[in-house]
DNA sequence: ATTAATTTTCAAAAATTTTTGAAAATTCAA
DNA sequence: TTGAATTTTCAAAAATTTTTGAAAATTAAT
């Protein structure tokens, strides 16, 4: 495969896998694009090669730098803004996981919190009785996988898969 | 706060959790409303219960029995279809776990297998350097993560967390 | 202060996803 | 078979999300 090919189909595929992973394609691309990219880029660099809006460019990497996966740098002598992707893929994973716990887990632990405490009912008794069983159930469950991203978020790269597969007999 | 309002608020919320999980809103809130469901429901419980078409309830159901969360009944003497929806959730986790291991990982494995074997390209050493290095880390982690996930999904529920808080100390 | 370069904002347009609802298909009892 | 009950399909409509692009804001050099 030639250099080219692989570099398109890598930014391609990575916009389509950001649409089921909760980001916009083309945030994934300009995050595709940062990754491989030796160097980092400017706005008009960006829209260039993806052939994207100046105003869809800003606001992916406002968006990027929100999710703390790229960073802004300062070319002195130089008016305009470079961006840069974070490389370490184990901070971006880290980095990732932090920011879905936030917007995906913390929501449900609280809203499982809020609807803990019902009162009784007289008519309704195998109802009320489901629905604590399932929300304490999940409200357990949410809470373990939250210790175990902070486990991992917290954890270094070599330890963390090593430890966790010898541990399962792997 | 009364059982009603707490159903409502915990249909309503996962429903919004599932745009955010890649399902749609009633797809996410039939799912809950058959968690909470004592009984198996027919399609015209759950229209009438959450207000959507006949269409969309069909549909969802559909997709709710290829994710493995929701199961068909079938009532001796009666013509309508009952479903039901998984209450284990260990059960309910590791389904989702593996379909979302399929749907989103594995087609970033294979794509970072095509593009690994790139040919030589005298112009570009130091972007195809770049790339390479980067594509390398991430199909490394993307197959770590595989093995994790496998590790999870085929694992215990009371192993599984226990396991891994103890292992890191907490 | 003025101006040119650059970035940001946001209303409107485009694209995409979800939902509807009625027709078609299926199921099963008589 | 026939036909009523039920489920499924899918084109069109609605809702939602993403993208555009030009105006406004910001920045920094002169």
């Amino acid at each position: 495969m030639k250099y080219n090919e692989a570099r398109h189909k890598f930014i391609q595929s990575w916009g389509s896998l950001g649409t089921s992973w909760g980001i916009s394609r083309t945030m994934a691309q300009i995050h595709a694009l940062l990754m491989i990219s030796p160097d980092a880029l400017t706005t008009d660099d960006i829209m260039k090669e993806l052939g994207i809006s100046r105003g869809n460019v800003s606001m992916s990497l406002r968006s990027l730098i929100e999710w703390g996966i790229v960073y802004k740098d300062y070319v002195p002598g130089d008016r305009k803004e470079y961006y840069r992707s974070e490389k370490d893929v184990w901070v971006l994973a880290t980095q990732v996981a932090k920011e879905r716990q936030k917007r995906e887990l913390e929501p449900v632990i609280r809203m499982l919190n809020q609807v803990k405490s019902i009162e009784e009912d007289s008519g309704q008794k195998k109802k009320i009785q489901a629905f604590k069983k399932i929300t304490k159930d999940l409200n357990s469950f949410a809470k373990q996988s939250d210790q175990l991203l902070n486990v991992f978020t917290k954890s270094e790269e070599h330890w963390f898969f090593s430890r966790v597969k010898k541990l399962f007999g792997k």
